[in-house]
DNA sequence: AAGTACATCCGTAACGTTCCGGATACGAGA
DNA sequence: TCTCGTATCCGGAACGTTACGGATGTACTT
């Protein structure tokens, strides 16, 4: 509640001298800076954000705006995401809000709203698609952002980008290496960049040695631990082809894949080998397999902090060589691949 | 970007008038009225909020704070309120903002710190407990906040409260009248509001057959599905007293129960009778459940609407005595109950 | 004709902060 | 003595908005 203006009153000094020798940058004795100092704490002194901000032009705020869809609040990646970034804003003296966009609002509108209220330093994207429309817009209108996933290399803005071509590409090349050919991809939703580098990857392995990944084995969805399950069902209960090996999109995926084939009677590794994409999120733990799960791993919930980072750089209007950030894969084998016999 | 300076260059009116016209309680004709809206419209125009808010005191920004802890992602409660809040929020042009605090940081120096910035006209507060630091705080500190959950009918401040008396009344009664004595309580953490009343229900409907809820009966603990789980398994491993029946906080500790008793061996209702409080999040449907659940409900994503209009009543200054809620409950009989043998 | 009432508008101050040009004082160098 | 540099400070102005006292014009009353 106390302003400057009243420590300026109490020490008989002008106000510009009591913000100055806060801020510690500018002209102001040694002596007067200690006083000042002293009054802001007796007096309990805070900066008024609203006055900071009217004359910086930034508000200190950041959101993140998602789509609203059905299971929206089961998904473990949205609630990490959430809360991760909350943690690290809070952490940096920023507020971060999350917008749920109605769903069939379209994306430029949403944020139009958003940026037009003047209130919003700047966003975090997250699941880039090829050709985004909110990349797009946001470029256009000269807002600040950071996307949280892939979106091609060769992008004049700030990314933390994880490799998902070499997800894929040594998952299955693993597999092929234990001589399957026959690949199932339970992979993510259709239209993600994740999703496409994915496929690549696999397609790329199994390329190598001069095999196609069959459509029919090709799955793309929201990840669940439904899905898997479903999935790998309905591979195994139709008169098609069915795979010897099924790399999963994340380890919900995987542990349906799991309950499937045990529901069906498949021994894993024997029977069908697994692999996954760990991204360490609290929901479901590598630990929680049996066989042991081999997979690929990048820990997202390390992305929060440099996401944070990477925003705050690009309003400050840093140099963007120094806020893309690439993250190689990690890749961990254990005991859920068995040689094809 | 477009500012009310804009606005009235473009048409030779002043500023205070075109001000006058957007929020359109004060004295200006009906054709500039129109005028104005126009051009707002025309030029993209959105208030600043900074500047708002250094001259109303209002940002329009709001915050939930929740401390952090073990197993925070996933805890559906959590998911849903953020959830909830940010989709109603948003919807009446207000900023929701989360802020995880850090788990060792006490109550009154986070939301000192909030407070202190001067940009947040308000808080919503879960899961009240008993002599709550921040309720004191808050009040102290003339902030407008609104709580969501029990805390008593003499309070004088703003809350939307389900009658969780009755939760654990009319659970309880239902088995009593089915023969049940012995009762165990899954019952929530420690310390909450919430989890006191649900008990002194359950007691009240056990005095009035001369019996006590015995303590080795009664666990408290964060609802989760592994919570009901490992509780229901230790009640019925040790060689204590075993229940007949148990009433459930909420859906995920029940389905912990449902099976625990079905790999110990125990036949619901035949064994032991389950009831629980259901209050309608998406984690856990009661669909899901066979037999069928009897149980007490609530439907809690039914609250965030009323309570962003409870907190904006706050801030409004609206009298206290509109603003507090009182929810019932309802009491749904399905089939795993049986009387007792 | 003068006064009153009302509708409609304007100008200015204020909110709390930062920025910037310009004061003031003092000592050093010419 | 005069100029110059430096260290330290002050006084506005500005950011975009709202609140408020007052100005203007019109129509109606007496």
């Amino acid at each position: 509640m106390a302003t400057l203006k009243d420590i300026s009153h109490m020490l008989g000094i002008s106000v510009s001298q009591v913000s100055a020798a806060l801020k510690g940058n500018s002209d102001v004795s040694e002596e007067t800076r200690r006083r000042v100092q002293a009054a802001a704490k007796s007096l309990n002194y805070s900066p008024n954000l609203s006055a900071r901000k009217l004359v910086s032009g930034r508000s200190g705020i950041v959101a993140l705006v998602v789509r609203e869809h059905e299971g929206l609040t089961r998904d473990a990646t949205f609630v990490e995401t959430v809360a991760g970034l909350s943690r690290q804003f809070s952490r940096r003296n920023m507020q971060f809000v999350l917008h749920i966009a109605a769903a069939n609002e379209p994306p430029e509108q949403t944020y139009g709203r958003l940026i037009g209220g003047g209130s919003l330093d700047g966003f975090v994207l997250t699941e880039p698609e090829p050709e985004d429309a909110r990349i797009a817009y946001l470029q256009a209108q000269g807002v600040p952002f950071v996307v949280s996933g892939n979106c091609g290399s060769d992008s004049n803005f700030s990314f933390y980008e994880i490799d998902n071509f070499s997800v894929g590409y040594k998952l299955a090349k693993h597999l092929v290496e234990n001589g399957h050919r026959r690949i199932a991809l339970l992979n993510g939703r259709a239209g993600l960049n994740s999703a496409y580098q994915r496929q690549a990857g696999v397609e790329a392995a199994l390329k190598e040695v001069g095999v196609d990944l069959l459509p029919e084995l090709i799955r793309n969805a929201r990840f669940s631990e439904s899905y898997g399950l479903v999935s790998l069902t309905q591979m195994f209960s139709t008169e098609q082809i069915k795979p010897t090996a099924v790399v999963c999109g994340n380890l919900s995926i995987a542990h349906g894949v799991y309950r499937a084939a045990e529901a069906i009677g498949l021994v894993i590794p024997d029977d069908l080998s697994v692999v996954a994409h760990d991204d360490c999120l609290p929901h479901h733990k590598v630990q929680g397999f049996a066989p042991n799960l081999t997979v690929s791993v990048s820990d997202l919930s390390a992305s929060w902090g440099p996401l944070a980072d990477l925003l705050i750089g690009r309003i400050e209007g840093k140099a963007l060589s120094e806020l893309q950030i690439f993250v190689p894969v990690d890749f961990i084998e254990r005991a859920s691949v068995a040689p094809l016999r």
